[in-house]
DNA sequence: ATCCAGGATCTCC
DNA sequence: GGAGATCATGGA
């Protein structure tokens, strides 16, 4: 099989993949992730600083997916600078990067997201998929279109165990195919028109349409507020006080800029993992 | 077994 | 605008 490789700086692939803001993809018994997006798949692994893509189709797709291009040393820097907790959840993770990720596929993701553990998102991710979506390699099956999706209802999601959350998804689905929801069209609208746009769609919050517009829209000076964000945000920087939703979207502002984003991940994955705030 | 999760919505003030 | 109850489900 072809090998491809790939030097990309500040680049961890697990930790990319395993930060929790893609659901799409599968650990390989040798170390090796199978990632999914749109109707692309690909296996790749990393030695040492090296990338290695695992056939040749499709790299520089993927190099965008991985959002190669960026300089995220310098990222990392500013956000550092004067702010230990940062250089902390920096150093904890220090290879993650935001990727670019479909936007039909974030805004179903993160409809799913709200109320659920990641581990169990995952689960309903995968079985949407290989119930409506197209295979594309053996056990792997591409996100569901909108036209896929047209005909499913409400106790079809049910079936699947969505929950509560199945009207959610036929009324994202509908609007979707009503139009209105083009991304060409959508780059185009400014992040606080585009935050309303994907509010408009019943069980996307606030929170929800952060997630879409930082992972699929790649406006990174947003910074979604969950659960855990929360937890951490409030005790390493507001020294435990009880902010609400405003005063910290305010504060996490006024402290990371443009970088919001990027610091919300590093920031995430830490307190997620050490557990900063809880019991 | 009981708690809780990358929240949103509805109601009520 | 803010506080509180409710919503389904299953992993831990």
């Amino acid at each position: 099989m072809e090998k491809v490789y790939w030097d990309c700086p500040d680049f961890s692939l697990s930790q990319t993949l395993e930060c929790g803001q893609c659901f799409r993809y599968q650990k390989e018994d040798n170390d090796c992730y199978t990632v999914i997006s749109g109707q692309r798949v690909v296996t790749l692994g990393q030695a040492g600083g090296s990338i290695v893509f695992y056939g040749g189709e499709d790299i520089s797709f993927w190099k965008g997916y991985f959002d190669g291009e960026r300089n995220y040393g310098e990222i990392k820097q500013q956000l550092s600078r004067n702010d230990p907790v940062m250089s902390e959840a920096i150093s904890f993770a220090p290879g993650i990067r935001i990727l670019k990720q479909e936007f039909f596929e974030m805004l179903m993701s993160f409809i799913l997201s709200q109320n659920n553990h990641i581990p169990r998102i995952r689960g309903l991710i995968q079985r949407l998929c290989g119930e409506y979506g197209t295979c594309i390699g053996p056990g792997q099956y591409s996100f569901p279109t909108p036209e896929q999706l047209s005909g499913v209802s409400e106790e079809e999601y049910r079936r699947l165990g969505c929950g509560f959350r199945a009207r959610y998804l036929t009324d994202a689905v509908g609007k979707v195919l009503a139009g209105g929801f083009c991304p060409g069209e959508l780059d185009q609208l400014s992040t606080a028109e585009l935050r309303q746009r994907l509010m408009s769609i019943c069980g996307v919050g606030q929170k929800v349409a952060d997630c879409i517009l930082l992972f699929s829209f790649g406006r990174y000076e947003v910074f979604p507020m969950d659960v855990w964000i929360n937890r951490v945000y409030s005790h390493a920087y507001c020294s435990g006080k009880k902010l609400s939703l405003l005063e910290l979207q305010k504060s996490a502002a006024e402290n990371f800029g443009e970088n919001a984003g990027f610091a919300q991940q590093y920031l995430f994955h830490y307190g997620r993992n050490m557990k900063i705030g809880k019991g």
